[in-house]
RNA sequence: GCCCCCGUGGCGGAAUCGGUAGACGCUGCGGACUUAAAAUCCGCUGACCGGAGACGGUCGUGCCGGUUCGAGUCCGGCCGGGGGCACCA
């Protein structure tokens, strides 16, 4: 019979469904390990590209399973989010329809996939059994002042009509529909995160099994300096302004101050200034930009006409507006030392104000601004004078905080989670508005608030939740008053901020989860996921993971212990620029000229991501009706390393056809007999090359070596060896390993059975080739038998006529000889 | 601008600790089978030189230099590509 992948892969895909291999009762006794391919969003358009992660995920979930070590794998949906919405306005369908609807297409994916999952854990974002947990959640951080509702400057999507968390903004504009961000003064809720920064950072350093990559990018994003903030005195204000600085140690050299346009003391300071129309003028057009703009209009300032008294020099200083100096950041308040600092000294060139050198080792043409905070020597800075740069900071700190002028601060760059979102399809804030009482909690038996299914979607401004009058209007728990109800909306990244532990006990309707079992569970041991979230997603599920461990839930403060991140799948192919959507596969291009053209339009060569906007996405069920779903597995895995980019190629794909049909066509032609010495020792070779390079993630070569054993067997294999084949082949072709263990006559499931174990006795070579080179260059080789004896080696090159030609007439200097591997003749 | 990663045949890639560069696969070429094609199987496939051949030699892992008996791998400096951060005081 010839290898119909259709046909076995429907019925083992029942088959593990029916036996319902995947799932775990997490209650019983016995070895824990669990892995977790990140909370995908239901889209709907799964394709190769896509499946990779998961693909991988189920790789090491089987292998690992065999081993005895794997249990639990659960699945669920992060299924709130701005597509459904934009689904139900565009389209009419209701959000909660559109996205069930392909929760149930990618599921029947998954199994097309042979990917298995432990359903009976499944969870969804957007059942109120789920999200009445991000309320609680939401109400124990208010409890803690982790949750409050501030008014600040928030970035603001016209076109979406909603703010967004500075992670979304890329390059200045919206992360989903690329408009100018804008920024806007709004009252909206946040979380805290900025109170676990040092912890945030901090905990990095445990992380010993994530790529170095994404802890840096969150070390960047967390942005911890260290530094003093100091008091400036201000005589016609009769009080100080407070700056922060990371080089206290250039205090001497502060001939100026910059204070942020927003800065709240700005209106007072200009208050007598003849200039302060066209002031306020230029400070409400640096409020109205957006974040890209300010940056790309260059350095601008104004003289507020007002003077501070720099605490060492007891000099005035001229305090200027700068639109450079942000809000945000620090004090809004910088002490420019232009000597010392290239963007104090750019303003200080533009707008001709005194430099003063204090840090001694610069170049003397004064060109740009000697910053080197390790090298540098204090000069004219009074006690300091003679100190190299960090004892100096050390000391000017000290005599700061003596002086009670200022104290040692560490300051991030990383700002508050704002959570609030202008939008229906989302978990309702659990709180209200009364006329009495001011902002009152929802009470935890209320919870949860749930989210009415009958609201108009007309694609206006504002939020649809807004116009639902019997949601809006409440009753005050406290005073019994009448009470509006919020109608914000969270972001959906609190929903994936602590699933992980949800799906221990996905259906308790008593509380958020079972602490024990999560204790027992967590942290992850395995985290498969991409890298675009390595800052937003991870950083707030490692937040909130250490709320849940303060609040006394969980023992542990690290939600991952390992992290892996998968490479995109791109393709290969043409842009027609005459037609922007247009995407032309490689062979279907025409040459002439040696350029590629499609009619008369000369194509652009590319390689990107695939996606569905750039029509350039290969569809899986295609490619499983050609040539299975076992074979689409294994040349995902092996088209490269599963961490790095991979171009898909549609060629490539009957390698991995061709390879699993030669399994099939053995097992065909009868196993049987015993195994040539030599087959075994290749088949424990490959039982301990294929385990190890499975725990390292480098299922591609795991592949090639599965690759080299089948090659080894030739056509009719012992039964011992092909079964051992069968086995480590099965995390990545799981279909077509079971069928062949059961067409040999085992019973189901290859997939409960014993991973093998490599006999180390076995693997041992009898006779082993040694190089022989002469002044580094292979002019030889010589088997020898193994374990080699060196004085026998060394005999042994004496006999090579080629390496004694080399020898010739030379003087041997010396000769190396590495065990096992080669002999190097030194001569001259 | 700062930080990080990566440059290996026609292509995807392999080389675990500094030890025989190019495993495995694709493509291409040649052959077998076939009326023919597809499929399948076998051989060759880094460049160059010598040889009928077995084989031998020179060069070769982006470029220049260094360390070493020996460098794709380590160090210094460039060039190219990708990613992250960015008036962050």
């Amino acid at each position: 019979m010839p290898y119909d992948p259709r046909e076995i892969e429907a019925r083992w895909q029942r088959a593990w469904a029916d036996a319902r291999v995947a799932e775990v009762d997490v209650s019983a006794p016995g070895q824990k390990y669990y892995m977790l391919n990140m909370f995908p969003y239901p889209s709907g358009d799964l394709h190769v590209g896509h499946g990779r992660n998961y693909i991988l995920g189920d790789a090491l979930y089987r292998s690992l399973r065999m081993q005895g070590r794997a249990a639990l794998n659960p699945m669920g949906w992060d299924a709130f989010g701005l597509p459904a919405e934009n689904a139900a306005i565009k389209r009419g369908i209701h959000p909660r329809d559109w996205t069930r609807s392909n929760i149930a297409r990618e599921k029947k994916q998954f199994e097309r996939w042979g990917i298995l999952y432990d359903w009976s854990k499944e969870l969804a974002s957007c059942d109120p059994e789920y999200y009445r947990w991000n309320q609680w959640l939401f109400l124990q951080l208010y409890k803690r002042g982790l949750a409050y509702r501030g008014k600040a400057p928030v970035n603001w999507c016209p076109q979406d009509q909603t703010v967004l968390a500075n992670e979304q903004v890329v390059d200045g504009r919206c992360e989903r529909c690329g408009t100018i961000v804008i920024q806007r003064e709004l009252e909206q809720w946040f979380l805290k995160i900025t109170a676990y920064a040092d912890r945030l950072d901090a905990g990095l350093d445990s992380l010993e099994h994530w790529p170095e990559q994404v802890k840096l990018m969150q070390r960047n994003w967390i942005g911890r300096s260290v530094g003093a903030d100091v008091e400036f005195p201000v005589p016609s204000l009769g009080k100080s302004i407070r700056i922060f600085t990371t080089r206290p140690d250039t205090i001497y050299g502060a001939t100026f101050m910059v204070l942020a346009p927003e800065h709240p003391d700005v209106m007072t300071l200009i208050a007598d200034n003849a200039n302060r129309t066209e002031i306020e003028q230029w400070i409400a057009g640096v409020r109205n930009q957006s974040n890209l703009e300010r940056q790309e209009s260059g350095k601008e300032g104004r003289f507020t006409g007002q003077t501070a008294t720099n605490p060492f020099t007891n000099e005035p200083i001229p305090i200027w507006l700068g639109n450079f100096v942000l809000m945000q950041y620090g004090t809004g308040a910088i002490m420019a030392v232009p000597g010392h600092d290239q963007r104090d000294f750019e303003f200080a060139k533009q707008y001709d104000l005194p430099i003063r050198i204090v840090v001694a080792g610069g170049p003397a043409d004064m060109t740009e601004a000697f910053v080197d905070k390790e090298n540098g020597v204090a000069t004219n800075s009074g006690l300091i004078d003679g100190l190299k740069s960090p004892q100096a900071i050390g000391k000017i700190s000290e005599e700061i905080e003596r002086r009670g002028i200022g104290r040692k601060m560490v300051r991030y760059r990383l700002r508050d989670w704002l959570i609030s979102r202008q939008r229906y399809w989302g978990t309702p804030i659990p709180m209200l508005y009364c006329d009495k009482c001011g902002i009152v909690p929802v009470q935890e038996d209320h919870l949860p608030v749930e989210l009415p299914l009958d609201v108009p979607f007309t694609g206006r401004e504002g939020n649809p939740l807004a116009k639902h009058a019997a949601f809006v209007n409440a009753t005050c728990p406290q005073c019994g008053g009448k009470a509006r109800r919020e109608t914000d909306t969270m972001d959906t990244f609190v929903d994936s901020s602590w699933y992980y532990a949800r799906f221990i006990s996905s259906h308790d309707d008593k509380k958020i989860f079972d602490p024990a079992m999560v204790n027992r569970w967590l942290p992850v041991d395995q985290y498969i996921g991409g890298i675009e979230h390595a800052i937003l997603h991870l950083l707030y599920a490692r937040f909130i993971c250490r709320t849940l461990h303060d609040m006394g839930l969980t023992e542990f403060e690290e939600p991952f212990e390992r992290l892996f991140n998968q490479g995109m799948i791109t393709k290969e192919g043409y842009r027609d620029p005459s037609n922007n959507r247009a995407w032309v596969p490689l062979n279907e291009v025409e040459r002439r000229d040696g350029k590629p053209y499609r009619g008369n339009t000369e194509l652009i060569p590319e390689t990107g991501k695939m996606s569905k906007s750039r029509f350039n996405v290969v569809p899986p069920d295609e490619l499983i009706d050609r040539y299975g779903a076992d074979t689409e597995r294994v040349y995902t895995l092996f088209i490269a390393p599963p961490e790095k980019e991979a171009a898909w190629s549609d060629e490539g794909v009957i390698g991995a056809f061709r390879f699993l049909n030669r399994v099939w066509k053995m097992g065909e032609s009868g196993v049987a007999g015993r195994g040539s010495d030599a087959l075994t020792r290749k088949t424990h070779q490959t039982i301990a090359a294929v385990t190890q390079r499975i725990e390292r993630f480098e299922f591609n070569t795991a592949i090639s070596a599965l690759m080299e054993l089948s090659n080894a067997m030739g056509e009719s294999p012992d039964r011992t060896s092909y079964e051992v084949l069968l086995k480590l082949l099965h995390p990545f072709a799981p279909h077509i390993t079971e069928e062949l263990w059961k067409t040999l006559g085992n019973e189901p499931f290859i997939l409960t059975s014993a991973w093998p174990v490599a006999d180390e006795e076995l693997m041992k070579e009898d006779v082993i080739t040694i190089a022989i080179q002469v002044n580094g260059k292979l002019r030889g080789q010589v088997e020898v038998a193994n374990p080699p004896v060196e004085s026998d080696v060394l005999a042994a090159v004496k006999t090579n006529t080629n390496v004694q030609r080399w020898l010739e007439g030379k003087q041997i200097v010396k000769t190396v000889y590495v065990p096992g591997k080669l002999v190097n003749v030194v001569v001259r």
